[in-house]
RNA sequence: GGGCGAAUGGCGGAACUGGUAGACGCGUUGGACUCAAAAUCCAAUAGUAGCAAUACUGUGAGAGUUCGAUUCUCUCUUUGCCCA
């Protein structure tokens, strides 16, 4: 007998798959539709281990829902735009598209090396131009819908590479390539107007059950639903200026006033734009950051202006107006009202400034004398030194108590907040969708007419100007249309546009005039199962909910407002990390392992630090390549070994031998296939036996309920065990007529997990039509004996084989006769005995 | 600081609705094969005591509910993730 050749036979089902067209799909209404979905990924170069396990994971779904006979859609395409393709240009002189299309194209063969059960013919790219002029069009559907506008806002911006930067592109205040010290600078940009969709969204989350608790609360807090009410205070100072709008979720604590604090931004500044030291200060403010951890553990500072606010609820009580920098333009209106007693942040304030800290709610042990001290005290208690207030609640009660006065003497109103902002759009990038607008001489911007469409991205553009590429670019930015010169809009579309809308795609991927058609989404929408990181969870998935909506919106033919019906995120591939003596970092193919020491693999052979096991990075060293190991040990084995060390929504810890020991079980299945093989095929089958079948049953029942609830690690469990019967069995040398029957089974359920080799052996027991999953009977299972446990006293004394159904009595008076237990019954009395039929016996005795 | 989750042998992890804790794998140990090694195969492997049968302890700690708790309730500890 020959070892199994994966490299051989893996290539023959793969060759096989493809020149079938297995996985082609087409809608047929006379089947029910599975559409499993898992992340796209961005083309950066190679596979990476993580990928591996994304895929390998949706492919054991979309091969087990196949077998059952759903029609499943199973499609790949690429986030191909992007900035590592811009930067990678850059460096390397070359076009992002040349550079985008080889890492596609290397990809791409790395995963149908995987065995990958993908619609091939339904690959998309998002940087193609019959995908992103879809996009365009819907970006101008949502602006006729009033979806989009332009506004301006801070970014941050780096002088010397002319650039605008992501919040994780500026380290340390400072450009990630540059170095220059970030500025913030005003740009006038596109925005998609989610926030509009709150609500809506925040609803949505109840209807989607099966989707990770933790994903539906990191979306709740990201929307951030906050009920409170909006206060006007009167303002006393020499500036034309009344009364000053803010947004509080605390009116209750009101009487602790004792400042109000701005945003650097809002429009009072306009007055102090000629006072040198405000100017300073504004400066000083934009150097802190503008996310909220940066404001929380940064410094707080203020400016105090000559303003003074008075409290709405005591008049006689007037308060200084400061510009602090812990006030953001984007959350209420740019204006809190500062209690210090109660908000942390407002205490470390008061503390800085001197100003009074006023005690008006105490936690409900302390009595009315109460004062805060070191920290504000902001959590449940009772409203005190707040005149009509006092005694209520807080926050239950006292909240709305409050709203309601403040109501009734029109000196507020309650207010719903959203922490959600709208989504700016703009990217000052060459290597994304081009914006579909035109600027007339004005400056005012028009949408480009329809049927213009597509705005095709420029080629052979340089890249080595600083600036928008696109800016630079003269002759394709100046456009004229219907005899009247325009400028081009010179911004690109975030790429997370592109991946908001590409699982619409897949079920129309040849649809010319629209981005899908009404008849295939119709049938194939919603995903039923999506599949990725966790580290999507707010953005992405929250866009692509928004962008469902958004297209719904005053659309009578489209009613998709969640596209994602089921979502599964599966955790990280780690791996341990080496340095060397110098604390360089080292790769695992570096180092090995002698004695129970990790050592440099080169000739000195010195000891290597090893670290925690941490997510795979190309920083760190701590990758694996993929293809090296598909190479060496087959893809069946990968997938069989990235399944099974942990479960699938956990991080699993890559390691060496556990890699080798599923490519050595591979090889010991082929060693077993074969004995089997020979038996069907040479003898004479004697009699049928009922372990055999009852084992089979017992096995398509766990490996169906592992699959459908995702314990992808215990299937590989019961493939083990599935071979160590086996192996018991050929031991006893049965010939069984059953034997065809049940292995034919057993490799069905190791399709999903190992197909090339599960298919080469079904095909070699004769097996060439397709197949289906088998089916489990119940009754087959524990048809005649069942495992009896025996408890004395709530202690198991034994576990015994009886008769299915065995009555309480029965079970009884067998025990009686049976020594190892009667031992412990000799001279007891039965107090009461505890029967679960089929299962369990605990006898309770005296003493 | 807030929210959510987790804690089971040397390690990764199983355990259906409260009913045999440790499936399965890795590692380790012993054995077979071999001149030898690798590979392969077989066996053992939670701890303590014992030659053994067996007994007792044991799912982060402490309590509670129950005939019975890894599973349910409460308190605490540690830890991870997200948000601040």
């Amino acid at each position: 007998m020959e070892r199994y050749n994966f490299k051989e036979l893996e290539k023959k089902w793969q060759k096989i798959w493809e020149e079938k067209k297995v996985f082609q799909t087409k809608i047929d209404k006379t089947k029910k539709k599975f559409y499993c979905l898992e992340m796209f990924p961005y083309p950066s170069g190679k596979i990476h281990m993580g990928h591996v396990r994304n895929y390998t994971i949706g492919d054991v779904l979309s091969r087990f829902k196949k077998l059952k006979g759903f029609n499943v859609l199973h499609p790949m395409g690429w986030d191909a735009f992007g900035m590592p393709a811009e930067n990678a240009a850059r460096e390397n002189k070359l076009d992002p598209k040349d550079w985008t299309n080889k890492n596609i194209n290397t990809m791409k063969n790395q995963l149908k090396k995987l065995g990958l059960s993908i619609d091939w013919d339904r690959e998309i790219s998002t940087c193609n131009e019959d995908y992103y002029k879809h996009q365009q069009n819907f970006f101008l559907e949502l602006l006729e819908k009033g979806l989009v506008y332009r506004k301006e806002n801070y970014v941050n911006w780096d002088p010397v590479d002319q650039t605008v930067l992501a919040n994780e592109q500026v380290i340390d205040g400072k450009g990630w390539r540059s170095g220059a010290t970030v500025e913030r600078k005003k740009l006038s940009q596109w925005f998609f107007n989610i926030s509009k969709f709150s609500q809506d969204l925040l609803d949505g989350l109840e209807k989607l059950d099966t989707w990770p608790n933790k994903v539906k609360t990191m979306q709740k807090n990201w929307i951030g639903k906050s009920f409170g009410c909006e206060i006007n205070f009167d303002i006393e100072g020499d500036l034309p200026i009344k009364n000053i709008k803010c947004f509080t979720t605390r009116p209750d604590t009101l009487f602790g006033f004792s400042f109000l604090a701005l945003s650097v931004d809002h429009e009072v500044s306009n007055f102090y734009e000629k006072n040198k030291e405000f100017v300073k200060f504004k400066e000083e403010c934009s150097k802190t950051g503008t996310t909220e951890e940066a404001i929380a553990v940064g410094e707080k500072i203020g400016f105090k202006t000559d303003l003074f606010a008075k409290n709405p609820l005591n008049p006689e009580q007037k308060v200084p107006v400061y510009f602090a920098n812990f006030v953001l333009m984007d959350y209420g209106f740019g204006a809190v009202f500062g209690c210090p007693g109660h908000d942390q942040r407002d205490f470390d304030f008061a503390k800085k400034y001197n100003l009074e800290i006023k005690t008006v709610v105490k936690p409900y042990e302390e009595n009315n004398n109460y004062e805060v001290s070191e920290e504000a005290y902001s959590g449940p208690g009772i409203i005190i030194n707040s005149d009509f207030l006092n005694g209520l609640e807080a926050p239950e009660n006292s909240v709305i108590k409050t709203i309601e006065l403040l109501e009734k003497k029109k000196l507020g109103k309650k207010k719903i907040n959203y922490r959600l902002k709208d989504w700016g759009v703009s990217r000052q990038r060459y290597w994304g969708c081009p914006i579909p607008i035109v600027y007339d001489e004005k400056g005012e911007a028009k949408p480009l007419p329809k049927k213009m469409l597509p705005v095709k991205l420029p080629e052979n553009i340089n890249l080595s100007v600083k600036g928008n590429p696109l800016d630079n670019q003269k002759d394709w930015k100046e456009i004229i249309i219907d005899g009247k010169k325009y400028t081009r809009e010179t911004d690109t579309l975030d790429t997370f546009v592109c991946s908001s809308w590409y699982y619409l795609r897949f079920c129309s991927p040849n649809e010319e005039g629209y981005g899908f058609n009404k008849k295939d989404i119709d049938y194939w929408m919603p995903v039923d199962q999506y599949i990725g990181g966790v580290e999507h969870a707010i953005l992405h998935l929250l866009y692509s909910r928004f962008f469902m909506r958004a297209i719904d919106y005053q659309n009578k033919n489209f009613n998709i407002t969640e596209p994602f019906e089921s979502l599964f995120t599966q955790g990280m591939v780690c791996h341990e990390t080496y340095k060397d003596e110098n604390n360089n970092w080292l790769s695992p193919d570096e180092v090995e392992n002698v004695n129970n020491q990790v050592v440099l693999k080169s000739d000195n052979k010195k000891p290597v630090k090893v670290g925690p096991s941490e997510s795979m990075s190309k920083s760190k060293k701590n990758v694996v390549d993929p293809e090296y190991i598909i190479n060496n040990y087959g893809a069946d084995s990968v997938r069989l070994f990235i399944l099974s060390d942990s479960p699938p929504e956990k991080d699993v810890q890559w390691s060496e031998q556990g890699m080798i020991s599923s490519y050595k079980f591979i090889q010991k299945l082929w060693t077993i296939h074969n004995q089997i093989k020979n038996k069907i095929a040479n003898e004479t089958k004697d009699h049928s036996d009922k372990d055999f079948d009852k084992f089979t049953n017992n096995v398509i029942a766990k490996i169906t309920n592992n699959l459908e609830k995702f314990n992808y690690n215990v299937i590989v469990a019961n493939m083990y065990e599935t071979y160590n019967f086996l192996i018991n069995f050929i031991k006893e040398k049965k010939n069984l007529k059953n034997l065809e029957e049940n292995y034919k089974k057993i490799l069905i359920c190791f399709m999903p997990v190992i197909p090339h080799f599960a298919n080469e052996c079904l095909q070699e027991i004769g097996i060439r039509q397709e197949v289906l999953w088998p089916n489990y009977d119940k009754s087959v299972l524990d048809n005649e004996e069942v495992k009896f446990v025996i408890q004395i006293n709530g202690k198991k004394r034994a576990v015994l084989n009886v008769k299915k159904d065995i009555s309480e009595n029965d079970l009884l008076k067998f025990l009686k006769i049976n020594k190892t237990i009667d031992k412990y019954l000799k001279d007891k009395e039965i107090i009461k005995v505890i029967f679960v039929k089929n299962r369990l016996m605990n006898i309770l005795t005296n003493v």
